[in-house]
DNA sequence: CATTATTAGTTAAAAATGTAACTATCAACC
DNA sequence: GGTTGATAGTTACATTTTTAACTAATAATG
């Protein structure tokens, strides 16, 4: 049988839509922290979650944030120039090291809240509240998948 | 007023839970077209362009897939050496050539179009039909927002 | 308690991406 | 028809990202 299934079209492909559709959300929400604070998208990624969970390890911020340890690595260091964040190396297993938001760290986190809730309802502004929610679920659903064996 | 807003989840920032459930789907799928046929996400982007809009100028790729020149470019090198497309410098502007697939390369694109398919219902396999389309056209909408000015 | 294996995190080298400058071709205007 | 300005696409260089190897600290095992 030649046509077992419907003709593929590129334009409804779950993964190119996802792409597309996070490129354009990050390309211009990317513009905020970046001129105003000279943050790259792994620092913000990184500081948003230390705002949100408040103080976390850097393997903690690899398992929730879905980022490699080299990214964290490094976004920190970023953080840690900028003094938007502090490490401290636990006493009882010194390879850790808890870090946690400055006071200027919260208050860049602060400001880029408001942002980025604003930005959230822009972007959504024309979705029925239906939609939004829907969209939000289903999204949680598709991150939450691990389609990798092991 | 203090509290002016709901308090910020990053858990429910859009721009956020569509990056990990683009990479969360994108990184799936390239062991596919990767470890298959080396290719790497902007070829199989420019290639299954190619096999559905047929043919198409380097620019109008770019265009279609919201992709840089520069990556077009790049990617279509390697696709025309692994004899997936040819180029045709057109007579009436030679500046323009138009690109098509090869025999070999629409064989790849047929299969890979197996695979993606596949994928995607995989990818949305607990999802409701309401859902289903919703999503889709969601991302459809998003991925058309052009927010930037000019 | 010495050896081996894990785990947290960093650093180095390789690959990919982004930015900008460049070539080539055509269009417009005088 | 020569000069200026645009456009298609490539190339070169700088920045990022990825992959792999590494250091430091702890756990496990004999």
């Amino acid at each position: 049988m030649q046509f077992n299934q419907a003709p593929f079209n590129i334009e409804n492909f779950l993964p190119y839509l996802l792409n597309r559709a996070a490129e354009e959300a990050s390309d211009t929400f990317q513009t905020i922290y970046k001129t105003r604070y000279g943050m790259l998208l792994h620092e913000w990624r990184v500081l948003f979650h230390l705002g949100y969970y408040d103080r976390l390890t850097a393997s903690q911020i690899c398992q929730i944030g879905g980022l490699h340890k080299t990214k964290v690595s490094r976004a920190l260091r970023a953080l840690e120039d900028k003094k938007f964040i502090t490490r401290t190396t636990q006493d009882a297993d010194r390879r850790f090291a808890t870090v946690e938001l400055t006071s200027r760290g919260k208050l860049v986190y602060d400001e880029l809240c408001q942002e980025a809730a604003n930005f959230h309802e822009r972007l959504m502004a024309d979705f029925s509240t239906a939609e939004k929610t829907l969209l939000i679920d289903c999204l949680r659903r598709l991150k939450g998948r691990s389609f990798l064996g092991a």
